[in-house]
DNA sequence: TAGCAATAGTTGCTATGGCAACTATCTATA
DNA sequence: TATAGATAGTTGCCATAGCAACTATTGCTA
Protein backbone atom coordinates (compact mmCIF):
# COMPACT_ATOMS: atom_id res chain seq x y z
CA UNK A 1 0.00 0.00 0.00
CA UNK A 2 1.59 3.11 -1.35
CA UNK A 3 1.43 6.71 0.46
CA UNK A 4 -0.98 8.12 -2.23
CA UNK A 5 -3.94 5.19 -1.25
CA UNK A 6 -3.93 6.97 2.48
CA UNK A 7 -3.16 10.35 1.94
CA UNK A 8 -5.42 10.60 -0.76
CA UNK A 9 -9.07 11.67 -0.04
CA UNK A 10 -10.72 8.66 -1.32
CA UNK A 11 -14.37 9.63 -1.21
CA UNK A 12 -13.57 13.10 -2.24
CA UNK A 13 -13.03 12.95 -5.52
CA UNK A 14 -15.83 10.66 -6.11
CA UNK A 15 -18.35 12.78 -4.03
CA UNK A 16 -17.35 16.08 -6.08
CA UNK A 17 -17.38 14.27 -9.80
CA UNK A 18 -20.95 12.92 -8.65
CA UNK A 19 -22.19 16.39 -7.55
CA UNK A 20 -20.96 18.49 -10.83
CA UNK A 21 -22.87 15.68 -13.05
CA UNK A 22 -26.14 15.62 -10.70
CA UNK A 23 -26.16 19.50 -10.87
CA UNK A 24 -25.54 19.69 -14.61
CA UNK A 25 -27.92 17.42 -15.31
CA UNK A 26 -30.46 19.14 -13.16
CA UNK A 27 -29.79 22.29 -14.64
CA UNK A 28 -30.47 21.06 -18.04
CA UNK A 29 -33.47 19.48 -16.97
CA UNK A 30 -34.81 22.52 -15.33
CA UNK A 31 -33.76 24.55 -18.50
CA UNK A 32 -36.19 22.27 -20.51
CA UNK A 33 -39.32 22.55 -18.04
CA UNK A 34 -39.07 18.75 -17.35
CA UNK A 35 -40.27 19.28 -13.67
CA UNK A 36 -38.58 16.10 -12.27
CA UNK A 37 -35.22 16.14 -10.23
CA UNK A 38 -32.11 13.73 -11.24
CA UNK A 39 -33.14 11.18 -8.41
CA UNK A 40 -36.77 10.90 -9.69
CA UNK A 41 -35.15 10.41 -13.23
CA UNK A 42 -33.72 6.89 -12.31
CA UNK A 43 -36.72 6.01 -10.47
CA UNK A 44 -38.79 6.28 -13.91
CA UNK A 45 -36.01 4.97 -15.71
CA UNK A 46 -36.64 1.88 -13.49
CA UNK A 47 -40.45 1.42 -14.07
CA UNK A 48 -40.07 2.26 -17.39
CA UNK A 49 -37.43 -0.80 -17.68
CA UNK A 50 -39.45 -2.80 -14.76
CA UNK A 51 -42.76 -2.49 -15.49
CA UNK A 52 -44.57 -3.13 -11.89
CA UNK A 53 -42.40 -3.70 -9.07
CA UNK A 54 -43.16 -2.69 -5.09
CA UNK A 55 -41.14 -0.29 -3.30
CA UNK A 56 -38.24 -2.64 -1.87
CA UNK A 57 -37.19 -3.78 -5.16
CA UNK A 58 -36.93 -0.17 -6.81
CA UNK A 59 -35.15 0.80 -3.69
CA UNK A 60 -32.73 -2.56 -4.69
CA UNK A 61 -32.86 -1.83 -8.12
CA UNK A 62 -31.60 2.11 -6.86
CA UNK A 63 -29.35 1.77 -4.60
CA UNK A 64 -31.66 3.76 -2.34
CA UNK A 65 -33.29 3.73 1.35
CA UNK A 66 -36.57 2.39 1.53
CA UNK A 67 -37.57 5.96 3.10
CA UNK A 68 -35.98 7.56 0.23
CA UNK A 69 -37.87 5.36 -2.79
CA UNK A 70 -41.15 5.80 -0.37
CA UNK A 71 -40.63 9.57 -0.65
CA UNK A 72 -39.90 10.15 -3.99
CA UNK A 73 -42.54 7.56 -5.37
CA UNK A 74 -45.64 9.95 -2.81
CA UNK A 75 -43.81 12.95 -4.98
CA UNK A 76 -43.87 11.37 -8.58
CA UNK A 77 -47.99 10.28 -7.57
CA UNK A 78 -48.66 13.59 -7.00
CA UNK A 79 -47.13 14.62 -10.37
CA UNK A 80 -49.47 11.89 -11.79
CA UNK A 81 -46.56 9.87 -13.00
CA UNK A 82 -46.67 6.77 -10.89
CA UNK A 83 -49.48 5.08 -9.81
CA UNK A 84 -49.86 2.90 -6.84
CA UNK A 85 -52.16 -0.83 -6.88
CA UNK A 86 -52.10 -2.87 -3.49
CA UNK A 87 -51.63 -6.29 -4.17
CA UNK A 88 -54.37 -8.73 -3.11
CA UNK A 89 -52.11 -11.58 -2.40
CA UNK A 90 -50.30 -9.82 -0.17
CA UNK A 91 -52.01 -6.90 1.09
CA UNK A 92 -48.37 -5.32 2.78
CA UNK A 93 -47.17 -4.90 -0.87
CA UNK A 94 -47.63 -2.22 -3.18
CA UNK A 95 -47.13 -2.47 -7.11
CA UNK A 96 -46.02 0.36 -8.32
CA UNK A 97 -45.99 1.17 -11.92
CA UNK A 98 -45.89 4.44 -15.06
CA UNK A 99 -48.74 5.99 -15.52
CA UNK A 100 -49.23 6.86 -19.64
CA UNK A 101 -48.36 10.70 -18.99
CA UNK A 102 -44.95 8.52 -16.45
CA UNK A 103 -44.39 7.09 -19.72
CA UNK A 104 -44.78 10.02 -21.76
CA UNK A 105 -41.76 11.87 -19.41
CA UNK A 106 -39.58 9.11 -20.06
CA UNK A 107 -39.81 9.28 -23.73
CA UNK A 108 -39.16 13.13 -23.34
CA UNK A 109 -36.50 12.97 -20.94
CA UNK A 110 -34.51 9.90 -22.26
CA UNK A 111 -32.99 11.47 -25.34
CA UNK A 112 -31.41 14.39 -23.02
CA UNK A 113 -29.97 12.03 -21.17
CA UNK A 114 -28.10 10.02 -23.65
CA UNK A 115 -26.87 13.21 -24.67
CA UNK A 116 -25.61 14.52 -21.09
CA UNK A 117 -23.90 10.59 -20.83
CA UNK A 118 -22.08 11.27 -24.03
CA UNK A 119 -20.85 14.33 -22.65
CA UNK A 120 -19.71 13.26 -19.60
CA UNK A 121 -17.81 10.51 -21.77
CA UNK A 122 -16.36 12.81 -23.94
CA UNK A 123 -12.46 12.04 -24.73
CA UNK A 124 -12.64 8.35 -22.37
CA UNK A 125 -12.81 5.48 -24.55
CA UNK A 126 -14.98 1.91 -24.05
CA UNK A 127 -11.79 0.61 -22.33
CA UNK A 128 -11.82 3.76 -19.28
CA UNK A 129 -15.36 2.77 -19.07
CA UNK A 130 -14.86 -0.79 -17.91
CA UNK A 131 -11.98 -0.09 -15.98
CA UNK A 132 -13.38 2.61 -14.54
CA UNK A 133 -16.51 -0.20 -13.82
CA UNK A 134 -14.38 -2.86 -12.68
CA UNK A 135 -12.88 -0.13 -9.99
CA UNK A 136 -15.79 0.88 -8.69
CA UNK A 137 -16.78 -3.06 -8.05
CA UNK A 138 -13.67 -3.63 -6.55
CA UNK A 139 -14.09 -0.86 -3.71
CA UNK A 140 -17.63 -1.66 -3.45
CA UNK A 141 -17.31 -5.38 -2.48
CA UNK A 142 -14.18 -4.29 -0.10
CA UNK A 143 -16.46 -2.24 2.00
CA UNK A 144 -18.28 -4.82 4.81
CA UNK B 1 -19.03 6.04 -28.68
CA UNK B 2 -20.31 2.30 -28.05
CA UNK B 3 -23.53 1.71 -26.83
CA UNK B 4 -22.03 0.72 -23.49
CA UNK B 5 -21.42 4.30 -22.74
CA UNK B 6 -24.81 5.69 -23.50
CA UNK B 7 -27.03 2.51 -22.68
CA UNK B 8 -25.04 2.19 -18.95
CA UNK B 9 -26.47 4.76 -16.16
CA UNK B 10 -23.58 6.85 -16.34
CA UNK B 11 -23.56 8.43 -12.71
CA UNK B 12 -25.86 5.13 -11.21
CA UNK B 13 -22.83 3.60 -9.93
CA UNK B 14 -20.45 6.41 -8.77
CA UNK B 15 -23.71 7.49 -6.52
CA UNK B 16 -24.45 3.91 -5.01
CA UNK B 17 -20.59 3.07 -4.25
CA UNK B 18 -20.42 6.52 -2.84
CA UNK B 19 -23.17 6.07 -0.76
CA UNK B 20 -21.73 2.52 0.85
CA UNK B 21 -18.29 4.31 1.63
CA UNK B 22 -20.04 6.88 3.28
CA UNK B 23 -22.48 4.72 5.26
CA UNK B 24 -19.41 2.57 5.94
CA UNK B 25 -17.57 5.24 7.63
CA UNK B 26 -20.40 6.43 9.39
CA UNK B 27 -21.43 3.24 10.96
CA UNK B 28 -17.35 3.23 12.09
CA UNK B 29 -17.84 7.03 13.54
CA UNK B 30 -20.90 6.30 15.06
CA UNK B 31 -19.80 2.63 17.07
CA UNK B 32 -16.57 4.84 18.66
CA UNK B 33 -18.68 7.80 19.37
CA UNK B 34 -16.69 10.05 17.60
CA UNK B 35 -19.67 12.04 16.76
CA UNK B 36 -19.26 13.95 14.13
CA UNK B 37 -20.70 13.07 10.32
CA UNK B 38 -18.48 12.10 7.35
CA UNK B 39 -18.91 15.55 5.76
CA UNK B 40 -17.88 17.19 9.08
CA UNK B 41 -14.86 14.87 8.81
CA UNK B 42 -14.09 16.85 5.93
CA UNK B 43 -14.36 20.39 7.07
CA UNK B 44 -12.11 19.56 9.84
CA UNK B 45 -9.85 18.02 7.55
CA UNK B 46 -9.78 20.62 6.09
CA UNK B 47 -9.15 23.30 8.60
CA UNK B 48 -6.60 21.27 10.29
CA UNK B 49 -4.54 21.16 6.71
CA UNK B 50 -5.38 24.80 6.17
CA UNK B 51 -5.25 26.76 9.50
CA UNK B 52 -7.16 29.86 8.71
CA UNK B 53 -9.84 29.93 6.15
CA UNK B 54 -13.05 31.78 5.14
CA UNK B 55 -16.21 29.94 4.47
CA UNK B 56 -15.82 30.64 0.88
CA UNK B 57 -11.88 29.20 0.40
CA UNK B 58 -13.84 26.21 2.47
CA UNK B 59 -16.39 25.67 0.55
CA UNK B 60 -14.29 25.65 -2.82
CA UNK B 61 -11.83 23.22 -0.56
CA UNK B 62 -14.53 20.52 0.08
CA UNK B 63 -16.65 21.47 -3.03
CA UNK B 64 -19.48 22.15 -1.00
CA UNK B 65 -21.88 24.97 -1.41
CA UNK B 66 -20.98 27.73 0.83
CA UNK B 67 -24.65 27.32 2.13
CA UNK B 68 -23.90 24.00 3.27
CA UNK B 69 -20.29 24.98 4.63
CA UNK B 70 -21.96 27.67 6.75
CA UNK B 71 -24.55 24.87 8.35
CA UNK B 72 -21.38 22.30 8.86
CA UNK B 73 -19.36 25.21 10.49
CA UNK B 74 -22.65 26.25 12.67
CA UNK B 75 -22.79 22.83 13.99
CA UNK B 76 -18.87 22.38 14.76
CA UNK B 77 -18.96 25.95 16.45
CA UNK B 78 -21.94 24.27 18.70
CA UNK B 79 -19.42 21.43 19.42
CA UNK B 80 -16.78 23.48 20.21
CA UNK B 81 -14.52 22.13 17.50
CA UNK B 82 -14.24 25.38 15.39
CA UNK B 83 -14.39 28.55 15.75
CA UNK B 84 -15.31 31.75 13.94
CA UNK B 85 -13.06 35.05 13.76
CA UNK B 86 -14.37 38.17 12.30
CA UNK B 87 -11.91 39.39 9.95
CA UNK B 88 -10.93 42.72 10.61
CA UNK B 89 -9.62 44.40 7.14
CA UNK B 90 -12.93 43.06 5.51
CA UNK B 91 -15.58 42.91 8.08
CA UNK B 92 -17.96 40.43 5.86
CA UNK B 93 -14.91 37.99 6.34
CA UNK B 94 -15.52 35.05 8.76
CA UNK B 95 -12.47 33.14 9.36
CA UNK B 96 -12.53 29.71 10.76
CA UNK B 97 -10.12 27.79 12.84
CA UNK B 98 -10.36 24.77 14.91
CA UNK B 99 -10.21 24.69 18.22
CA UNK B 100 -7.61 22.68 20.60
CA UNK B 101 -10.83 20.36 21.06
CA UNK B 102 -10.79 20.53 17.33
CA UNK B 103 -7.08 19.15 16.45
CA UNK B 104 -7.73 16.86 19.41
CA UNK B 105 -10.53 15.47 17.15
CA UNK B 106 -8.64 15.52 14.00
CA UNK B 107 -5.83 13.34 15.55
CA UNK B 108 -8.47 10.92 17.39
CA UNK B 109 -10.39 10.37 13.80
CA UNK B 110 -7.53 10.31 11.50
CA UNK B 111 -5.99 6.66 12.26
CA UNK B 112 -9.57 5.63 11.60
CA UNK B 113 -10.06 7.07 8.22
CA UNK B 114 -6.58 5.53 7.12
CA UNK B 115 -7.88 1.99 8.08
CA UNK B 116 -11.09 2.75 6.02
CA UNK B 117 -8.99 4.32 2.99
CA UNK B 118 -7.10 1.21 3.12
CA UNK B 119 -10.07 -1.57 3.71
CA UNK B 120 -11.76 1.01 0.40
CA UNK B 121 -8.40 0.20 -2.02
CA UNK B 122 -7.99 -3.29 -1.18
CA UNK B 123 -7.16 -5.54 -4.37
CA UNK B 124 -6.39 -2.51 -5.90
CA UNK B 125 -3.10 -1.06 -7.32
CA UNK B 126 -1.09 2.12 -7.15
CA UNK B 127 -1.96 1.85 -11.25
CA UNK B 128 -5.96 1.43 -10.46
CA UNK B 129 -6.18 4.41 -8.23
CA UNK B 130 -4.74 6.57 -11.06
CA UNK B 131 -6.60 5.40 -13.73
CA UNK B 132 -9.87 6.04 -11.50
CA UNK B 133 -8.31 9.43 -10.57
CA UNK B 134 -7.68 10.16 -14.40
CA UNK B 135 -11.01 9.23 -15.34
CA UNK B 136 -13.04 11.11 -12.64
CA UNK B 137 -10.72 14.13 -13.72
CA UNK B 138 -11.61 13.56 -17.27
CA UNK B 139 -15.26 13.41 -16.68
CA UNK B 140 -15.21 16.65 -14.22
CA UNK B 141 -13.74 18.20 -17.05
CA UNK B 142 -16.53 17.31 -19.65
CA UNK B 143 -18.91 18.92 -17.71
CA UNK B 144 -19.76 22.48 -18.23
C1' DT C 1 -18.86 61.37 -3.26
C1' DA C 2 -23.31 59.21 -4.22
C1' DG C 3 -24.88 55.25 -5.75
C1' DC C 4 -24.57 50.83 -7.87
C1' DA C 5 -22.46 46.37 -8.55
C1' DA C 6 -19.93 42.80 -6.47
C1' DT C 7 -18.78 39.95 -2.54
C1' DA C 8 -19.33 37.24 2.10
C1' DG C 9 -22.31 35.04 4.56
C1' DT C 10 -27.13 33.65 6.43
C1' DT C 11 -31.90 32.01 6.15
C1' DG C 12 -36.00 29.80 3.98
C1' DC C 13 -37.59 26.28 1.09
C1' DT C 14 -37.59 21.78 -1.05
C1' DA C 15 -35.36 17.24 -2.07
C1' DT C 16 -32.47 13.29 -0.88
C1' DG C 17 -30.35 10.05 2.71
C1' DG C 18 -30.27 7.26 6.74
C1' DC C 19 -31.82 5.69 11.23
C1' DA C 20 -35.42 4.57 14.58
C1' DA C 21 -39.99 3.80 15.69
C1' DC C 22 -44.31 2.80 14.16
C1' DT C 23 -48.61 0.21 11.75
C1' DA C 24 -50.29 -3.44 9.14
C1' DT C 25 -49.89 -7.83 7.47
C1' DC C 26 -48.04 -12.35 6.80
C1' DT C 27 -45.50 -16.71 8.22
C1' DA C 28 -43.90 -20.17 11.20
C1' DT C 29 -44.42 -22.87 15.07
C1' DA C 30 -45.56 -24.35 19.70
C1' DT D 1 -54.88 -21.64 16.51
C1' DA D 2 -52.60 -18.16 19.39
C1' DT D 3 -48.65 -15.79 19.20
C1' DA D 4 -44.04 -14.38 18.17
C1' DG D 5 -41.10 -13.03 14.61
C1' DA D 6 -40.46 -11.39 9.96
C1' DT D 7 -41.66 -8.33 6.24
C1' DA D 8 -43.63 -4.02 3.60
C1' DG D 9 -44.21 0.39 3.96
C1' DT D 10 -44.76 5.13 6.36
C1' DT D 11 -43.50 8.91 9.41
C1' DG D 12 -40.43 11.73 12.38
C1' DC D 13 -36.01 13.48 13.00
C1' DC D 14 -31.65 15.34 11.66
C1' DA D 15 -27.88 16.17 8.14
C1' DT D 16 -26.47 17.42 3.47
C1' DA D 17 -27.43 19.85 -1.21
C1' DG D 18 -28.79 23.55 -4.01
C1' DC D 19 -31.42 27.63 -5.30
C1' DA D 20 -33.38 32.17 -4.27
C1' DA D 21 -33.74 35.99 -1.49
C1' DC D 22 -31.90 38.54 2.01
C1' DT D 23 -28.37 41.66 5.01
C1' DA D 24 -24.08 43.73 5.51
C1' DT D 25 -20.09 45.34 3.67
C1' DT D 26 -16.76 46.71 0.16
C1' DG D 27 -15.16 48.44 -4.33
C1' DC D 28 -15.93 50.86 -8.52
C1' DT D 29 -17.20 54.61 -11.15
C1' DA D 30 -20.08 58.33 -13.04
Amino acid sequence: MHESFVSNPSFFKLDATLKKIKNYWQKNFDARGLAITVDQWLVIENLYKHKRITHNELAKLTSKDITTVSRIVELLVRKELVERQGSTDDRRKVFLQLTPEGVSKYKEVRPLVLEMRETGWKNLTEGDFQEMTRILDVIYSNIP
